[in-house]
RNA sequence: GCCGAAGUGGCGGAAUUGGCAGACGCGACGGUCUCAAACACCGUUGGGCGUAAAGCCCGUGCCGGUUCGAGUCCGGCCUUCGGCACCA
């Protein structure tokens, strides 16, 4: 009488019926709590491929899932366009980035839409869009406002065989990815965030459920680093001002020998002597030419030059060499250093291999400090060769020469970051352009908010002159000055694709306003995030970035809150069958349209969350797909074949009982993303229902609000085949608009218990007992059985373990 | 080198606060249905000893410890993956 279950027929129904009714839409005068389950934005790179479901088709199941559970679902869907596939498309094969960039669009529209999604496509973003990047500049200019957006000289990648800026991740092991010329470090000015100023508010992860992982990969990222600021008078003359130098071993002072300086530090060209000019301005141009990636190798020899120069150790007067040495980085500190060779494995190497002094200033417990030291130690136990602090204990010596330093002028206790400020400037066409205007008169000029968007110009030459494409543009880069209103320049650089993403969750909450980037009330609606999901790439710049943001939109009243994403959950990433990477020359890419064609979208989704833990990812691999199939196939029997015969209803409550568990479990694994084992309860409920089936005794109520609980349970994960079961039973329309079940606790509780008895750890047996057994019920059952005390052999037990409910262990 | 996560059957993986290791699924083997296939369904499936029963022993990367009891806690290793990497 019923039909075999079809996905390729109802799939299709059900997905443009969705679409006709809106009922994923997101309002903002919906009286039910808000919930705000965002999932990170493709880029269109013109393909959705295994790793886009995988990372898509769980949180729309939480979508889903909080929808029933009475929320007010918000679950948009937007696209990452800016970025460098579509320049080097353009010049590659000389096609337009945007043609390129909305004709991907249009085509992953379509197949995100296959997908079952809940999303909520009025709200589609587009970054690219001048409605979109008229905000992200009008987000500049809010940080210019705010003094957070500042251009000073940085190095950018450049290569010298394309002629042009390359960004970080064109770079691949010192060479250019196309050309692979070695890749040099030039100086432009560009322009930067002030991220650096929010560097301690930024470790505070205090109320956040974000993975550890995550908040401990920022917190090494931002890298804090408490010690000093010392400083140590030149004696050159002419420097007046003293050298000074970060430390976080204050307490090694007086072991100092020398000083380095980063080969680019301020500094170098005023103390060179006449005799050490000329090595010294060689050492230079050699750093410059070396790339990062060489410099920062730990394996490498660790070379540098004497400048001829002299400071005074402020603590004891001694007067110590200058060196300079491109281990020193001058992004880091101050770019300078006091080198401590006994205590610091780094000294210790360049003072060996350039003969330096080694003065050890802490004792050693296994090490004869009167004797030339074989290798740097860093733990010691007292002060020695220091003056005044000999015998301090290394636990009391920093605290003490911090002191000591502040009471005498030579120094302060410090602290010290890692995180550098963000560089948002790309020498690039395709991004948003920086709202600014040069003036020979009035300097940097912000474009005036009422002339914003800055549109990015169309049918752009790209040839490799080492500029934006957009300095070409004479028509657009000659503007007249917003200030005195004559002759000025715009700005050529675009901004980071970064920063379109910092704020776009924003925009989601308000994506149509013409007005202003979202209204005061939409935000206090839907913001911040209630769940944030995406990969782990992004664990540190994205993230990073969009707290950055949110913290600054804060300070200027435009948000509230501290955090943007209260809870963030990172997926694992899917490979192919073999444990590779997905990738067409490894022929191990498993397309979704063929799993669609062969088995349908929802089993798809399933067997994507079935295969293991969402935070694992791991291969995929289609040989389980038949497990899912089948587990379709038999909820469908289930819930179209008629309804058991009744008999004397004896195994009704049984069956209340694991439909209620079912309901129990699945909540808690869907709230915690745990959708693998979600659905390991579903099979376990369908099996229930047709081992029923067969054998009878349930009455018709409980059997058809089983099979209709667990229609519900199943709604989230598998949308499609649910909601037809749904319509077939004579269920109103639809059943993602349907009530989460109710777990009622008293449905669950069984009369008999049955308890695992243990001799002296070890099962022997296992005997059931009413509920709530007292310890000498059960002792007494316990001991009555043969099989334990054939373990017991008569003798006394000396303690007896009760696990009320549980277990029962005899120790004898 | 440093930081983080993980290691469980042939395979993917289960296992609240320490309390029956291997849920659920794949595969395999045996069977029902069928002319046959597909679909569906039933049974067995960690290893060893033992007659197939009962029963016993071993078993969660390795070594040791705590505990009545350890996949879970502690100490020390090994391996894999991810991140950072001369950060003073």
């Amino acid at each position: 009488m019923a039909d075999r279950y079809d996905p390729h027929t109802i799939e299709p129904k059900w997905r443009e019926r969705w679409e006709a009714d809106g009922i994923y839409r997101a309002r903002d005068d919906d009286e039910r709590p808000p919930w705000y389950q965002l999932t990170m934005f493709p880029y269109p790179s013109g393909d959705l491929h295994t790793g886009h479901w995988y990372a898509m088709t769980p949180p729309d199941a939480a979508a889903r899932f909080r929808r029933m559970q009475g929320h007010s679902v918000l679950f948009p869907i937007g696209f990452d366009a800016f970025g460098l596939p579509a320049e080097n498309a353009a010049i590659q094969r000389g096609v337009d980035p945007k043609e390129w960039t909305y004709g991907n669009i249009d085509q992953m529209r379509q197949q995100l839409r296959i997908m079952g999604g809940s999303f909520d496509w009025e709200r589609e973003i587009v970054t690219c869009d001048p409605d979109y990047y008229h905000w992200t500049q009008w987000w500049f200019l809010k940080l210019y406002e705010r003094g957070l957006a500042y251009r000073a000289e940085a190095a950018a990648n450049w290569c010298p065989g394309c002629h042009t800026v390359l960004a970080n991740e064109q770079v691949l092991d010192g060479l250019c990815e196309r050309s692979d010329d070695p890749v040099e470090r030039r100086f432009l000015t560009q322009w930067f965030f002030r991220i650096t100023d929010y560097a301690e508010e930024l470790l505070d992860f205090g109320g956040m459920e974000w993975p550890e992982r995550v908040t401990t990969m920022q917190r090494n990222w931002i890298g804090r680093s408490e010690g000093a600021n010392l400083r140590f008078p030149v004696d050159v003359e002419g420097v007046d001002e003293p050298l000074s130098v970060f430390t976080t071993r204050p307490d090694t002072v007086y072991g100092a020998t020398f000083m380095v300086l980063a080969p680019e530090h301020d500094l170098v060209g005023r103390i060179t002597t006449d005799g050490q000019r000329e090595v010294v301005d060689g050492y230079v141009a050699a750093t410059s030419r070396v790339t990062e990636i060489e410099r920062l190798s730990t394996e490498r020899e660790k070379t540098g030059v004497f400048t001829g120069a002299y400071a005074v150790n402020p603590f004891n007067g001694a007067r110590i060499p200058i060196w300079i040495a491109d281990y020193v980085l001058v992004t880091y500190g101050t770019g300078a250093i006091m080198a401590v060779p006994a205590h610091d494995e780094r000294d210790f190497a360049f003072a060996r291999d350039h003969g330096l002094d080694v003065i050890p200033v802490f004792d050693h417990p296994e090490i004869d400090v009167s004797r030339p030291l074989e290798a740097a130690f860093t733990e010691g136990g007292a002060m020695v060769n220091s003056g005044p602090f000999d015998g301090t204990p290394a636990n009391d010596a920093i605290p003490a020469v911090i002191a000591h330093a502040e009471a005498e002028g030579a120094g302060t206790g410090a602290v010290t970051y890692r995180l550098r400020d963000w560089l948002i400037s790309r020498q690039r066409y395709w991004g948003t352009p920086i709202p600014m205007i040069h003036c020979e008169a009035c300097g940097v000029v912000p474009v005036p908010e009422t002339d914003l968007p800055v549109v990015l110009p169309e049918n752009v030459r790209f040839e490799p002159t080492g500029q934006s494409p957009l300095t070409q543009i004479e028509e657009w880069v000659n503007v007249d000055c917003p200030s005195c209103g004559s002759a000025a320049r715009r700005e050529t650089d675009t901004l980071d694709t970064f920063m379109c993403s910092s704020w776009y969750q924003m925009r989601y909450v308000d994506p149509h306003n013409p007005e202003r980037p979202f209204s005061a009330e939409t935000m206090r609606r839907w913001l911040p995030v209630d769940v944030y999901t995406g990969g782990a790439e992004h664990a540190v710049m994205h993230l990073l970035y969009t707290r950055f943001f949110w913290k600054a939109a804060r300070d200027m009243g435009i948000v509230e809150g501290d955090e943007p994403m209260k809870r963030l959950f990172n997926q694992g990433v899917i490979v192919g069958p073999d444990g590779n990477r997905m990738s067409k020359s490894r022929g191990n890419v498993v397309a979704p349209d063929e799993q669609v064609e062969q088995h349908g979208v929802d089993a798809f989704r399933c067997q994507l969350m079935f295969i293991g833990p969402w935070d694992q990812g791991g291969p995929y691999n289609p040989s389980g797909m038949p497990g899912i199939v089948r587990w379709l196939n038999r909820l469908w029997t289930v819930a179209t074949e008629s309804a058991p015969d009744p008999g004397d209803g004896a195994a009704s409550r049984d069956l209340v009982a694991a439909t209620h568990r079912t309901i129990r479990d699945v909540t808690t694994d869907i709230e915690g993303s745990r959708f693998n084992t979600a659905i390991a309860r579903l099979m376990e409920l369908t099996t229930a229902l047709t081992r029923a089936r067969e054998t009878g005794g349930v009455d018709t109520a409980t059997w058809e609000r089983s099979v209709e609980t667990l229609i519900l349970l199943t709604a989230p994960l598998a949308p499609h085949i649910t909601d037809e079961l749904w319509e077939r039973r004579g269920k109103p329309y639809s059943v993602h608009q349907q009530a989460w079940p109710e777990f009622d606790e008293s449905l669950v509780v069984e009369d008999t218990v049955e308890i695992v008895v243990q001799v002296n750890g070890k099962v022997r047996d296992r005997v059931t007992l009413p509920a709530g057994a007292s310890e000498d019920d059960a002792r007494e059952r316990a001991l009555a059985s043969e099989r334990v005390s054939n373990w017991v052999e008569g003798k006394q037990p000396r303690r007896v373990i009760y696990v009320p409910g549980k277990l029962l262990n005899i120790v004898v």
